[in-house]
Parts: C-alpha cells; sequence; structure tokens
DNA sequence: GAAAGTGGGTTCCAAAAGAGAACCTGTCAA
DNA sequence: TTGACAGGTTCTCTTTTGGAACCCACTTTC
C-alpha cells in the first residue's frame, strides 16, 4: 500500500496518520506546542533538512492543521501557527509524551514537566471514559463498527 | 539531524517517536490493538511490504512494545504480543483515533466505535488532570524543566 | 550606493528507505 | 513428489532524505 492511500482507509488512526504520521510532521508539531512559529527556529530547533520541513509545513497547512500569518509586510514574512484543528492534537502530544516520560527517560527523571495552570500542579494527564468518568484501559474496550464502517473488522 | 538520534533528545516525545515515529511502525500497533498477532495478518491487513513489516516487528521486538512467543513446535512458529509497555501505548491509539473520528470521518460517520466494557457505553476518552480532574486543554499547560532536562527550552 | 544580513525558501546530488515481486526454509498432508 | 502454509530474505527499481549550495526581496550598515 502506498503511504497516499491511508486516507481512503475505514480507520480514524489510519486517516490521522495520513496526516501526522510522518517522520517529521509530529516532531514540527511537537515544537508548534512548544511555541515555535517560524521556519527559522523550527529548522533551528529540530535540526531538520530545509525542503523537508518547507514540504511538511505545506502540507500541515494545506490539511488546515497550521495556517499561516503574516506577522509583517515589507518584506512579508509569515508564520505558522496552530488551528483549531491542530490544537486538537493537543491529547496525542501529552499522550506520547507520558509514554516517553514512563518508558524512556533515565535515571535522571522526566526532561519536561507540565503544569496545569488551572491548579498549579505538574499533571499527567489521565484517559477517562466520557460516560462512567473511569480511567480507559485497552483490555476494558471493545470496539463495534460505526455508522461511516464500510467493511466490519474482526 | 538523522532520526536515528532522536532517542538522544531531551524530550519525551523524541524519545517517543524514535520507537514508533516511522510511517508503519503506528499502524502495526494499530492492528497489535485489533488483535492482531502473526505476520500474516498484519501483511493481509496493512498491505504493507513484507520486509519493511519484518523490519518493523523486529525492531518493536527489540524495543519490547512487541513480544514473540510460539504458538507452534514443528514447524515452529511464533506470533506477536503486546508488552506491559506496548499496551501503554493505547492512550496513543485512542487519541490517534479519536482525532481522525472529529476531523477526518465524511458524513457518512466515524467508522468504529469504542465501547467501554465496564460501564457498556459508546464512549471516547478525555484527557484529565491527574490533580484537580479537569480536562486537560493545551492553553492551561505549560512546561517546565524537569529532574531529566539537560537545557531548558524557552 | 555597495556589501552584508535576514527570513523563507528552492535546487542539486548522493545515500537511505520503500514498493513489489520472487525466492527460501521447515514441516505436514494429499 | 507435489503442494500448501507461515514467516521470512533477497532482488531491482522508485521515492524520500540529508546536507549543502543557491536564490530573492527587502533592510541595515559601512
Amino acid at each position: 500500500m502506498r503511504w497516499e492511500d491511508l486516507d481512503q482507509e475505514t480507520c480514524s488512526v489510519a486517516r490521522t496518520l495520513s496526516v501526522v504520521g510522518d517522520r517529521w510532521t509530529l516532531m514540527v508539531l511537537r515544537e508548534c506546542f512548544l511555541g515555535a512559529r517560524r521556519f527559522e527556529e523550527f529548522e533551528s530547533r529540530l535540526g531538520i533538512a530545509r525542503h523537508v520541513l518547507a514540504d511538511r509545513l505545506k502540507k500541515l497547512t494545506e490539511a488546515d492543521v497550521l495556517t499561516k500569518v503574516a506577522y509583517q509586510e515589507r518584506p512579508r514574512r509569515e508564520e505558522y501557527r496552530l488551528t483549531e484543528k491542530g490544537r486538537d492534537l493537543y491529547p496525542v502530544m501529552v499522550t506520547l509524551a507520558q509514554w516517553g516520560d514512563k518508558h524512556m527517560a533515565g535515571a535522571e527523571g522526566v526532561p519536561l514537566l507540565r503544569i496545569h495552570n488551572t491548579c498549579g500542579h505538574a499533571t499527567t494527564g489521565h484517559l477517562m471514559c466520557s460516560d462512567c468518568g473511569e480511567e480507559l484501559h485497552a483490555k476494558d474496550v471493545s470496539v463495534k463498527a460505526g455508522p461511516g464502517a464500510v467493511r466490519v473488522r474482526a
């Protein structure tokens, strides 16, 4: 299967990955959530090849995950900002980061703490059921074909 | 920067992506959570090139995300199962799927519903603060250098 | 007013990774 | 003895990266 065909899949994970599942794309988005906006910033923070960065920013903009906003005229300069759709990827970032905190941090501890400004404490996000409020674990969740299922998976 | 250097980064997202941030790896893991275990199953469900699949399964096994378990002797046949470390990636899968549900599903609706067996209802996971129990949103969370921070980021 | 700097790219080449198909290895069943 | 099955490996060809150089519209400095 070619990567470009992924968005045709009857699976939300596959469809999401068709947008952000690339080697560099999630790293670019990480920098967005950490405040990066300009081409130069992304390049120097990530050490990514410039044409690859240009391509990823273009694709993310086309996918409406980022948007270009002019921050000066003459010479016109534009920066990239997360859209609402892009900000909706925040839970993905947090869950990725937390897996890294748990399984990839060395003896020296986690590199970055997340502070919940609302309550003022260092926080970890827990995935809770929208219905009963209990924490969701893989073993307690099964899947069922939804309205958009073309074929049912085992 | 080369992809292999990512696990040296002082960032849990980068470190996580060094293990699962590959084009195909997350698709392989999706199938694991949907019940796939055998080489043949992964191949036919994903349409992935066989040598790429072999390579990803090997790397995931080396990273202790999957483990090989013999399910028959003579001829010896082994299947791949998620380890505890692998199952810990479940929140990542759910958040990816939910983003796809929200932003990539067409008019026909979401392809797959997740049922929380504990309460019996179709569920969506919400990321809640471990401390105050409120839902975590990007705008309410800031970052701070943790004990494992080598250099502080802006 | 020429030279250098800035931000955001594009172009080039060599190297690495991917797609697709064919082939290999035990083992059993027909 | 021929085939089938599961799980790979090997081959060739195409696509994508990594890294460096170049470009362009302006501005600032000499």
